[in-house]
DNA sequence: CCCGCTTGTGAACGATGATTCTAATTCATG
DNA sequence: CATGAATTAGAATCATCGTTCACAAGCGGG
């Protein structure tokens, strides 16, 4: 009986997920009010009861979708930063793993920029207790690195938290463009070098450093 | 009878511009499904048909008031650039005008911001046609701005689509933190030069320029 | 003071969509 | 098989909201 229970648990997981992954595809292409409860039950192929089995609510899968989300690319930028020594290393580290997560995962930026930007319902209700704080402290995590890198000498003096904003912002761009273009043939992540090296020394050349303001 | 009627068409236009502040308010506080008619109604104190005199549908409303301040926002921009000589004035003209004006429209920001988010949905269907091409517009003016500057040695090579976006993402982020912190005390205008310097520097010190990648 | 035209009103309509509920089905167990 | 508990199904419910429409009020000219 227990090896059987197991195994039934395991089903009930498995669709769960199937559910959660309609779900991400459709929120990610509809966005979260024109996508109906019906065509996520569709789409994880059930009947609506069914799906009002593992979710209280259509707010329910949005929140444990990006619940999930989020906590796996914190899980993987905490591990890769800490991996790191230097407070340059540690933004590169955080750079690239941004990059290569969002090219992963694709459908989950469009829901994540738009949480960012979603003012929109977000802000209240159960949702912006729990996930907006994780991504705050994405934000805090670059704050400190580069507060870091300020005190080794490493940066110049500046605003934290500002640069911090700057560099997720940067990024945020870098990967709508890239997924707007939608080419397949070059890789996001490829371009974790040249942006890191933008934030790191900016657009104007060594040479005419001392020129400019 | 004549000067009758500009006085009765003054009113009117007044109406329309009273709905369409209302719904800037309420659209930026909750978000474009969250808002119903009835609220914008209520909150310019008319009775629904009324507004309906004035606008034919809810999204022809989320229209006009985007396409009105988009095309004030790009008079501004234009007016500012123009009056630069170099490329460098003119990025940091891009920058300071919008800081400038959305410090001083803050609750468009949040319309504006959420509609770069939602990708294709919120509100789709016209909207992309005119609104998507004018905010395209102020990437491609950043993207020939940078361009320009490295065809005359004031900016390294780069991507320039990549950068421009690099630009503004920066700028949003920025505006995004001064708004969610909400001091009044300090101006966002101000923050001006120190991104202009970000942009252009990068975040390590000259002296320590030729340590890096 | 009245007629007719423009503008304002908000109850009523129709559509949509989240959620519930009960009947059908599946499936382990005796 | 028979039984009953767990699971699935999807029609019915209930609420919301965008839009329309028949009517009322305001107003200018006769």
């Amino acid at each position: 009986m227990n090896p059987r229970t197991v195994r039934k648990t395991r089903e009930l997981e498995g669709r769960r997920g199937d559910i959660l992954a309609s779900a991400e595809r459709l929120f990610s292409k509809h966005g979260y009010f024109k996508t109906s409860m019906t065509d996520i039950a569709e789409a994880a192929e059930f009947a609506i009861g069914t799906v009002y089995q593992f979710f209280k609510s259509k707010e329910d899968i949005y929140i444990s979708l990006i619940e999930a989300k989020m906590e796996e690319y914190a899980k993987l930028v905490e591990a890769r930063v800490s991996s790191a020594r230097t407070a340059t290393a540690k933004i590169e580290a955080v750079i690239r793993t941004k990059l290569e997560y969002f090219e992963r995962n694709r459908d989950f930026f469009r829901i994540y920029v738009s949480e960012w930007a979603g003012f929109e319902w977000t802000v209240k209700s159960a949702f912006g207790e729990r996930c907006w704080k994780r991504y705050q402290e994405q934000l805090d995590l670059a704050s400190d690195l580069i507060r870091a890198g300020m005190k080794a000498g490493e940066f110049r003096t500046m605003e934290p938290t500002e640069a911090a904003y700057a560099l997720h912002g940067m990024l945020n761009s870098t990967i709508y463009l890239w997924i707007l273009n939608a080419k397949p043939t070059t890789s996001l992540a490829a371009k974790s070098e040249s942006l890191a090296s933008f934030f790191f020394h900016g657009v104007v050349p060594a040479s005419r450093r001392r020129n400019s303001s």
